[in-house]
DNA sequence: CATATATTAGAATGTTGATTCTATTATGTC
DNA sequence: GACATAATAGAATCAACATTCTAATATATG
């Protein structure tokens, strides 16, 4: 019952994700957002209970697309894939990457994240850490704070620093990056303190 | 002639730092620098044109604090002592870091900066290419987009990268960093390609 | 001491954008 | 076909801030 609804969710969500890559989070207006597809700002709020909450699913959106192939390698026990993840999820998804790593969460959506999204975001985070843990400990025997930051550093920090320029300059990042980020896992993560 | 003043340039851009630094620049409003040190807004614009110049000054002072240093250390043909500056400077000028390693140029200051401040950046940044060109050249004979591009890795994106995780956790780096870029350094920078 | 002026003081203005409110319009159900 | 309601429409509110404006105050200079 009720009309037809002439939009929806994801093309909310699309829109603002687009204008967020674009132009930076503060230009995603609730008046742009729906001056892009051509609907009322009413109807923005009929699906979204606040500005908040729509940038929360557009980061809800772009986290769970880098992260679940990225923890996927790394629970294979495949460090060097996990870490060339990075560039290549960028260049496949050039607007959620400059989303993802010029932004942060909180520039995004300031307060009042809705529940489940503060527990999805909440669990994904427990997956990361899980997943970095049994990796350290099967590749250096343990995993102390150590261990730990070694491979952080080597698939998390290392790729995203390979790549940030390329994505500030809106370009993709070239093939060198694989290279240099696979000379750093080498260099890092070898068994020998 | 004309009465004492109470304040002076330079509290307002510290407190403009100061607040930059703990709240992010979003929070830096004339009302918050001017209630911090007792002035009325008014104060404010009797010294800066607009926010958008004390932000640039913030810039300024930051960049020059960090670069100043940097490239001596290059200029001096020290590949590794500049990629090691990083996490010492940060470990002594922690707000500094945070404006500077958290946030971009345009997110101080969107528009309009005077005409002197984009000179002076335009010098620090010509400075910066023409010392990484050379420290090339003399690490591997020439400078070519294949060798500036291992090199402003090495030098620059690493040692960010390795210090950003603690800078937004408001925590010094620890010692352990200055392992992985000396490591990465190697690894990156060995002649043989 | 009178005047010019640098500076403080802070109220008034204007703009931008989020949010709320009040219709209006279709569509399924009875 | 009348009713309930999902959804669209978009005007009206509200708040936060940058900026501007109009005093009020000291101080140096003559």
């Amino acid at each position: 019952m009720g009309r037809n609804a002439h939009f929806n969710n994801e093309q909310f969500i699309d829109t603002a994700l687009k204008i967020a890559a674009g132009q930076g989070p503060a230009a995603v207006t609730i008046a742009a957002v729906a001056g892009d597809i051509g609907a009322p700002v009413g109807s923005v709020y009929h699906r979204f209970l606040s500005r908040d909450v729509l940038m929360a699913e557009v980061w809800g959106r772009v986290a769970a697309s880098f992260q679940d192939e990225f923890l996927t390698a790394l629970e294979k026990g495949e460090g060097i894939e996990a870490a060339l993840h990075t560039p290549r999820w960028v260049r496949q998804h050039s607007a959620e990457a400059r989303i993802l790593l010029l932004y942060r969460r909180e520039e995004l959506a300031a307060g009042s994240w809705p529940e489940e999204m503060k527990e999805r975001a909440f669990g994904i985070s427990l997956r990361l850490d899980a997943g970095i843990s049994e990796f350290a400990a099967r590749t250096f025997g343990k995993a102390g704070r150590e261990e730990i930051n070694r491979t952080v550093f080597a698939i998390i920090d290392v790729p995203y620093a390979a790549v940030l320029r390329y994505i500030r300059q809106g370009k993709k990042p070239p093939r060198a990056v694989e290279d240099h980020i696979t000379k750093t896992y080498n260099a890092i993560m070898r068994r020998t303190k």
